[in-house]
DNA sequence: GATTATTAACTGCATATTCAATTAAAATGA
DNA sequence: TCATTTTAATTGAATATGCAGTTAATAATC
């Protein structure tokens, strides 16, 4: 018997699918066949829901960027030491759990796609700004605190979103087997370091 | 009339052609048939010489690799004063055009492809240990020379590989139409004064 | 009874690759 | 040097497969 769900439901589901057939198959393994096989549905139905393979795309997109951006993971207002407060944004920043947030190998496909497409380059443009904006608040807050001396924080977060891409780089290029958070540490020690002497 | 030319000559053409196409259409639109009509040749060809596209592929990111390893780019050895020495390779490595030897939006794509490609992970993987060891021998020679301070060389040469791929990042997704030039020299700043402080 | 969810059957297209045939170039032998 | 044989380059046609998307019908839901 077949069971009908709700859109509400429904496309949820089969953007869930989606990613999971990503992660699996990458960008060039992944059809809307699949994708439906694996939730047992009928092609069609994501063509009925979605209109178009683009759109899901787009969809999955704005998906997997809400995701990044739940701000749960770096607010610590709660901690009123200031020293202490810095140190927990910036573990944060440097730990595997945020970097693997969304799968990393999803996320760089998409950002090779933003090489060819507009609208995806335009979402994660968006979303880079608003990481950058949202450290540079942070930063300004730190400095006035005395916690690290910086002159442009616009350049010091952009360089902390900078180093941070890197480090996925170096996670699957230079990283011989080691914990991704090996050498996060040195990047970030070197990172605080430059915040506390003023090099911004 | 049919001009025959040799393997020698045709194979490089059509890598050539492939690098082109990838260029223009990406990974997703590149296919056997369009790399032949570029150049005006029969598809069939293609496997004739490469037998199916996997190997091509190989072949040109084997390619791709060797010109970027050109040593000529990073090589100042005949500069005799060592800061001027020291300073040309940062320059260079800071450079729009060590950063544009090879198209970035193929490298990304082969780096994509490196997750799910064993192969071409063994490749990149390669290249950038290569340049990594490069870079720490460099820092080495300069370290001896008091031109800056480090104790480990392999995590300031990683740091500085993490940096610069890090910058492509940023070009593509937080430069607002700057040139690329205008982050990469913060960027180069701010790792010199961690090489000269004994952040390392 | 109208709207929505779902499927079935189908279309057209592009794809990589195979196979056999054809043409040109190179090697050989007189 | 010329004819012959061998090898390599090139094409044409065919195959099988997978793809995104269309259209029309059926089933469930409100």
């Amino acid at each position: 018997m077949r069971k009908n769900k709700s859109a509400a439901l429904r496309k949820p589901d089969i953007l869930e699918s989606y990613y999971q057939v990503l992660i699996q198959e990458g960008l060039e393994g992944t059809s809307i066949s699949k994708i439906a096989n694996r939730i047992g549905i009928h092609p069609s139905l994501i063509i009925h829901y979605f209109k178009n393979k683009e759109n899901m795309k787009l969809e999955l997109v704005d998906l997997l960027i809400e995701k990044y951006q739940s701000p749960a993971m770096i607010n610590f207002d709660h901690i009123e030491d200031d020293e202490e407060h810095f140190n927990a944004i910036i573990d944060v920043l440097f730990s595997f759990k945020w970097n693997r947030t969304v799968d990393p190998g999803v996320h760089f496909g998409f950002y090779y796609l933003s090489l060819r497409n507009e609208q995806i380059l335009a979402r994660f443009r968006v979303m880079f700004k608003w990481l950058r904006d949202y450290l540079r608040e942070k930063l300004i807050y730190f400095n006035d605190k005395g916690v690290i001396r910086v002159k442009d924080a616009t350049q010091a977060a952009d360089y902390m979103v900078t180093l941070m891409e890197g480090l996925e780089f170096h996670s699957q290029f230079l990283a011989n087997g080691e914990h991704f958070d090996d050498f996060a540490q040195t990047a970030r020690k070197v990172l605080v370091s430059a915040l506390k002497n003023g090099d911004f």
